[in-house]
RNA sequence: GCUGGAAUCGUCUAGUGGCAAUGACAAGAGACUGUACAUCUCUCGGCUUCGGCCUUCGUAGGUUCGAGUCCUACUUCCAGCA
């Protein structure tokens, strides 16, 4: 069993350490993501200085590329990435239902391969089997995402995830004893979509199964997260860890996600908006590229103490992205990298020390406050 | 000097009688939440009561219902010959 230790606790809110094979993670934790085993834009070794703890990669694209034997046998993920720290695997379900020409059966998901057009198939057990050669300390269950303001759509996807939950437990505890390695961990993942009832529902049965920790899936508007979280997490057990998965492009989505019990986060927004030139600064996201910064010779945010932030200057960085240099990319998703995990730092020391709600009324009202 | 060829939006370019006029770049702005994303979208002559109106394809004339497109002259540039 994953060993998950909660120093301090206030509701459902709490500040833990999760112990993974690889190291520990101090949470809240904002997890980055290296979907392909590689951060877009960011060496390893610039994660681990932005002060990344872990990094969350993806079954889907490594299945396609280079293939999870070739990550077993280079010794892992982590060793595979030259990350060493903690590591997550997400199980594939979320692009696959991102894919046109999905086929969902109860056996599993048929596809394409957005690469080369090849006709694929994924299952609970084939996402297990992956995932356990790829080598994560971390492994998502392989859900159905659905999309969909109908509830009986949601039910079903809802239901289905349900019972691959079960078959995902299963393949995973047949592997786990027959698998000479560090051990590996299992999530279970909450759907349910915007209906709180099957939340509830979701939650309930994945509460009940014998798994490491909870991801918490399908969550596409931040509206009604708070509500949705709190009977959520109401539900799960205090004891296990929760992954807020895909979330936190919007600095609030942190804040509320850890005010209602989520212990690490993951979204690919940060460094996708650096590399088209959207930035956080304490005053709001801006668009470096606008004419505006032209002539800006400020540190693009004074009170960051990221490489970029401490050394350049909003019109450098301006240049850097009007001229097309590779190096507006990497400063640029330094810098959103860095924000974001230092965002969720900061809630975990405002937990540890009781200022949370002065910290995130603080934050947001200045963040929010220019638009 | 002669003979050909060419001049279109900031730049390059499409256009061969129905055109405010193609495409690319540049420029201006927006989007992005378990990454098919080094991506995508919109704007890009002026005005508008959003139906249009006005001014534009080197300059000046002409032919035509209608000209960026055809004719004449001029200007500039390019090539070849002297």
């Amino acid at each position: 069993m994953l060993k998950f230790d909660i120093e301090k606790q206030n509701g459902l809110m709490r500040a833990g350490v999760i112990h993974t094979p690889h190291g520990d993670i101090k949470t809240p934790c904002f997890v980055g993501a290296a979907t392909r085993a590689a951060v877009k834009a960011l060496t390893m070794q610039e994660m681990r200085d932005l002060g990344s703890q872990a990094i969350l990669a993806n079954t889907y694209h490594l299945i396609l590329t280079p293939g999870p034997d070739l990550i077993k046998q280079a010794g892992g993920l982590a060793e595979f990435s030259s990350w060493h720290g903690p590591t997550f695997t997400d199980s594939g379900g979320f692009q696959i239902f991102s894919l046109p020409d999905v086929k969902i059966t109860e056996e599993g998901a048929k596809f394409k391969s957005h690469i080369n057009g090849d006709k694929l198939e994924m299952t609970p057990e084939s996402s297990m089997q992956a995932q356990w050669a790829i080598g994560a300390d971390i492994h998502m269950a392989f859900d159905q995402l659905a999309k969909s303001d109908n509830k009986k759509d949601m039910k079903d996807a809802m239901d289905r995830t349900h019972r691959w939950l079960d078959r995902c437990i299963a393949e995973h505890q047949r592997l786990e004893t027959e698998t000479i390695s560090v051990p590996q961990y299992l999530y279970a993942v909450v759907q349910g979509g915007n209906f709180n009832d099957l939340r509830a529902e979701s939650a309930k049965y994945c509460a009940a199964k014998d798994v490491d920790g909870f991801g918490i899936g399908g969550v596409f508007v931040a509206e009604g997260m708070a509500e949705m979280l709190e009977t959520v997490n109401s539900i799960l057990p205090n004891d296990k860890p929760r992954h807020l998965l895909g979330m936190g492009q919007e600095p609030i989505d942190l804040f509320v996600g850890a005010e209602y019990g989520c212990d690490t986060f993951d979204c690919v927004a940060p460094t996708r908006m650096a590399r088209n030139g959207s930035l956080y600064t304490h005053d709001g996201r801006i668009n470096i590229k606008n004419a505006k910064y032209k002539n800006d010779f400020t540190s693009l945010d004074p009170e960051c103490d990221c490489e970029c932030c401490k050394n350049y200057s909003r019109a450098y960085l301006h240049h850097l992205f009007r001229t097309d240099e590779i190096t507006a990319k990497v400063l640029a998703s330094i810098h959103n990298e860095h924000f974001v995990v230092k965002i969720v730092d900061r809630i975990r020391d405002s937990i540890l020390s009781g200022t949370f709600k002065e910290y995130k009324n603080q934050f947001l009202a200045r963040y929010y406050s220019a638009k």
